[in-house]
DNA sequence: GTGATCAGGTCTATTAACTAGACCAGAGGG
DNA sequence: CCCTCTGGTCTAGTTAATAGACCTGATCAC
């Protein structure tokens, strides 16, 4: 609170930026896996709850729903029954693949890395 | 279960497979803002602290020591009085600031896009 | 000497989020 | 007539996150 012992930090991430906003909403569990798997083309609920297999209806409608909302995805409700609901991309979905895509890339190429720095902790911190 | 009524789905992601294993990870609420936040250099705790300013600080001590444990960053503790910690990206933390800068990057330049299509979707479903 | 202060956490109690599983509509099939 | 199909929602129980008190022990003001 006083003045004196401030460290001068040139950047700070309150909620209302850009940044934020955008990570707390596709930084979840199930968001990225959701736009990654709808890369493959347009598909049903059950499909996309089939592909990600762990995911809960609930979280998956969820999830769905709010990337709706920002123009992720495109929700296309035939009115059958059973229902038949479909989702696919948007522009600025796909657009969102590109970054996304390496991302995933990095991820595949230093997963190994990963697992080696885990164990390697596991060790150093062994008896706990 | 039956074998008639099954969709093929080409890709299908269980957990133990790379990309859930590490989006698993860094796919939560400070992860990402954490690396970024280190990209500016070496960090004391209670600075890491004030430049995300809405953390708690028992998920930055645990997603701190979950980015530690995965090789992302290194912690150095100076045991002085009162105790001195810095938190620093390791080379792999680095290397991940390629896709993440990326992925700030779209976030910056969609995020107009996103907020018109939230406030779109407010207006179509505004009664509830 | 007494007490407040510092950084980096941990501990506890409250609250929010997530999960599993039951349930629903309403047309078509056996 | 009952069962099945899809895309959810609802409820109850579990888990995770938050806010805030508390801890350490050297240093400093009083």
């Amino acid at each position: 609170m006083s003045q004196g012992n401030l460290i001068s930090i040139p950047f700070v991430f309150e909620q209302p930026c850009p940044i934020r906003d955008v990570l707390d909403r596709i930084g979840d569990q199930w968001s990225l896996l959701i736009l990654e798997v709808l890369e493959h083309g347009t598909m049903r609920f059950s499909e996309i709850e089939r592909a990600i297999a762990d995911i809960s209806k609930q979280m998956l409608a969820k999830t769905l729903r709010r990337l709706e909302e920002d123009g992720f995805i495109r929700r296309t409700l035939y009115p059958q029954v059973p229902p038949r609901v479909e989702y696919e991309l948007t522009e600025l979905g796909r657009s969102f693949l590109v970054p996304l895509k390496n991302l995933i890339a990095w991820a595949n190429e230093n997963h190994q890395a990963i697992c080696e720095a885990r164990s390697d902790y596991g060790v150093k911190n062994g008896g706990r």
